[in-house]
DNA sequence: TCGCTCGTTTTTAACGATAAAAACGCTGGC
DNA sequence: GCCAGCGTTTTTATCGTTAAAAACGAGCGA
């Protein structure tokens, strides 16, 4: 094991000159860093790492909190993460939550055993009154939902705008009777609330009339949007578009209405929400609202680095949305 | 920050029996241990990992490299490694590698500074060549495809057994001429190739007569599946069963089915390899080798563990094959 | 020649934990 | 009363790195 001395004894200086070299500080003459930049390659030297973290408290990894990489939207997520984060010279540790408040509340305590550098945390059963104690002093960005408005960096998707977007999108191609499929407009401020809301605005602005019959609450998976569209002609409400909250419910949708024999976009069009993957390999492809997932993840890091690097004062949380796009293909008439 | 002398001078005992008292050692009184206990208790003290680290020279961290956790397989891969390792008391660091070479190598490269434990890496493109030297002394388990017969650990997948349970229930139910999509004879040992020699094992076995015109080369994806049967129709070679590596393929051929206006399980029974969770929803639902998935993660994290507490020779590298299950569902009758 | 500055390098002293060795206190045999 | 033996606890000495302070040496004006 080729420690900093063995290098320092190679170049004939002290560890502590080796120790600047290495992490690029001034005052180190150009003579003496090619010495040191020689001997380190020489011997094949590398910095322990535990050492240098006991010594200046860093660790070089961040951790990302997430219900479980095994799903579609998480996997991206952490994908993301770990690519942008390799990028700028940090690993990543992934703690799987489970969805559960004390699956969060352990990678939170994790983080703060000086583990981690900072914490991602992309779903959030931890609220308000557990932020300002738990994350205090700690550089952390909430991805995804919000945690707090006060004190938790945040970086969101363009719920509101993405929904209002594609809304408006069916207006522009005819639909007066759009139905919003998993609507809601009580709860929770979650992502649901939101889209509903920019459904809703964007009738206002169409100057098309609302119904209440046409927000249609139900499980936001596939067999749910499935039985929202059954339910709608179960109940003769009348319907010539179909705003889905996600991509699942509106896969559901498109084998709701095949069953009952219509089909999009021939007898109403449809959108979804996420651009998943599959949405562009069914029949029809699917209309969606593509989130900036990429962007989302640079801002975090972005976001967090900054906090870690000290640069911000404690209490300014920060709050980024990331940009949104409606990807327009068969379910609305491609 | 509370350190372990803190602790110490609140329960009147020195450092380093706290020390003994956290790590479960022997030769500490009753009264003295509770006496810690209570301290650590009320002072709130958390071991600091990176001193813990460069004394001791371990993190508590492994490493996993997979391409991207964000691929189905590898994020169901990951999500039951990270559980496992929790269990034991681990924390795991992704690696996305890309599937390149020099991805891999980094990954080990980063083990060796001291930062994991040990490493398991979930793909390989690093051969026989570099496994002598990168991977020697270090605690490394190769799960899914095999780096090296004599150095490193392996936990596999029963490639040939599956695909042999696969094609003798096809025959079992009347088969008499069944395709292999996605088989080959050639190239490297891969899974592809034990699974292909697994359906010519049980052709043998069953009494069925082999055809070279059966075995249809194909990309492993959906495409693929769909081209390879296709192919099959227009070249005129008769089949009443499709055996097929993976369950993409196999949707895949599904698909090509239907598009021959023929259909599973009515004019051909159709099966799979990998249980991916769309196997169960396909319309017809589809029949599929499910891979012990967990029970290999178990087995590849005892293998580790192993090494990481040496209790295991260097050079005795172990080889698992982890169980597997036919799983019957509509697209051969049920 | 003597300070004095300024840029460069070394010295010193941790960071917080633990392995190994030394010390301690107690019992019991001679 | 002395000491060996035993179980428990403390001392000592790092692990490899880095912050802070001290030291060094060349250049320069007085």
């Amino acid at each position: 094991m080729v420690t900093m001395s063995d290098v320092a004894k190679a170049a004939g200086v002290s560890a502590m000159t080796v120790s600047n070299v290495l992490n690029g500080h001034p005052h180190v003459s150009e003579e003496t860093r090619r010495r040191v930049t020689e001997a380190v390659e020489r011997l094949g030297y590398r910095m322990n790492v535990a050492a240098r973290n006991l010594r200046s408290g860093t660790t070089g990894v961040i951790g990302l909190a997430i219900p479980d990489v095994d799903q579609p939207y998480y996997g991206r997520l952490a994908s993301l993460v770990i690519a942008e984060a390799a990028r700028r010279g940090y690993r990543v540790a992934v703690e799987q939550t489970g969805a559960s408040r004390e699956g969060e509340a352990q990678a939170v305590a994790n983080s703060r055993l000086r583990m981690y550098d900072g914490l991602i945390i992309a779903t959030v059963e931890l609220g308000d009154e557990d932020a300002a104690g738990v994350f205090a002093g700690f550089p952390v960005v909430a991805l995804g939902e919000r945690i707090s408005e006060a004190h938790v960096d945040h970086v969101g998707m363009a719920n509101f705008e993405g929904a209002r977007d594609a809304t408006l999108h069916l207006v522009e191609r005819g639909c007066r009777r759009i139905a919003a499929i998993g609507g809601r407009t009580e709860g929770e401020t979650g992502a649901a609330t939101l889209r509903t809301a920019g459904y809703l605005a964007a009738l206002d602005e169409a100057g098309v009339p609302r119904d209440d019959a046409l927000l249609v609450p139900c499980p936001f998976n596939l067999a749910g949007g499935a039985e929202a569209v059954r339910q709608l002609a179960a109940d003769g409400v009348p319907f010539d578009g179909l705003m889905c909250l996600t991509d699942a419910m509106a896969l559901g949708a498109l084998r709701g209405l095949a069953d009952l024999g219509r089909g999009a976009p021939g007898d109403a069009l449809v959108t979804g929400f996420d651009d998943i993957p599959q949405a562009a390999f069914a029949v029809p492809s699917l209309t969606t609202v593509a989130p900036g997932h990429a962007e989302m993840v640079t801002a975090a890091l972005e976001l967090l680095t900054e906090r870690m690097a000290g640069r911000r004062a404690e209490d300014e949380a920060r709050n980024v949305t990331g940009p949104h796009r409606l990807v327009v293909r068969e379910s609305t008439g491609g």
